[in-house]
DNA sequence: GTGTGCAATGATATATCATATCATTTAATT
DNA sequence: AATTAAATGATATGATATATCATTGCACAC
């Protein structure tokens, strides 16, 4: 958990690097969602917003803004979670790339890792094979972390 | 679309290879994901049981029902639509793989095929690698299938 | 600086997806 | 037939998401 104002920074920094001006809101959701250890929903980041910032911001303008960050690759949403995560990337200056997310089912944190090229060749090949073609993609695997899978081998 | 019956003869030799005796309603609710060319909600296959089989279910009954498909592999659910899909391999005598969805985002027809050995291995290593251990997964891509990318490019 | 227009946000309603819980029915077994 | 377990029904409610129209606030032209 990093702490909210460590996550403001970042949060500036990124929008930088993105090259977009984030009102205060829009800020604020991505600030929660840079220090946040596990996914959040639109609703509890409505709640977040209103515990952290003493803002009372409604689940519609939620979305709103959480499609904004998306839509500019500073957040993800993963759907087998219907939660939201902030975009690993979006502090560095790695281009974005198809993310691939590790779930960690015991503890729900998320890694997010570029996919290696390997992998985006095979599913190339995979899906071009099958007659489809391949738009844009995330994946999203479900995994133990490290800490988890060592608590319950004991 | 296949017809009804044709779907019914289907599922009821998907059941037999997964050595499962499956209730009337059982039945009808994998018929009817057998029969439909694109994912269906729990909702939606409540509705047409009414429509197809004059047979009102209850959703809560409808969501068990779709345990039961997943648990014996004879349905998916695609978390990024929220819906459900019959098992490709279930009339078939493939053994069941990791399996991965190609889902056509225009018509959203649903291809299923098993993952290949390259990417399964490429994806053991990614996450390995991230100090991850990868539980169970099933990849949901986001595609064209070959109408739909015939249709846009004219 | 005042009006105009557009982007962002608010308010409200409602649709859609999902689960918890307790009651009842059905089927299998003795 | 009696007993029990599995399946289904009924009801309530929670959680996620979108549609739509109203309002606010800011940037820019004049």
């Amino acid at each position: 958990m990093t702490t909210l104002k460590a996550a403001t920074i970042r949060a500036d920094d990124a929008s930088d690097k993105a090259g977009v001006k984030l009102t205060p809101k829009r800020r604020n959701v991505f600030t929660l969602l840079l220090a946040s250890d596990i996914p959040l929903s639109a609703y509890e980041l409505a709640e977040q917003c209103k515990e952290q910032f003493g803002q009372s911001i409604p689940p519609m303008s939620i979305y709103r803004m959480l499609d904004f960050l998306t839509e500019n690759n500073l957040a993800h949403k993963l759907a087998s979670a219907n939660k939201f995560v902030s975009c690993a990337h979006s502090t560095c200056n790695h281009t974005h790339q198809v993310p691939q997310f590790l779930l960690c089912e015991q503890c729900h944190q998320v890694k997010e890792i570029g996919i290696q090229k390997e992998i985006f060749a095979a599913l190339k090949i995979s899906v071009e094979q099958a007659g489809f073609v391949l738009t844009q993609s995330q994946l999203e695997l479900k995994c133990l972390c490290t800490d988890c899978a060592q608590a319950i081998a004991q």
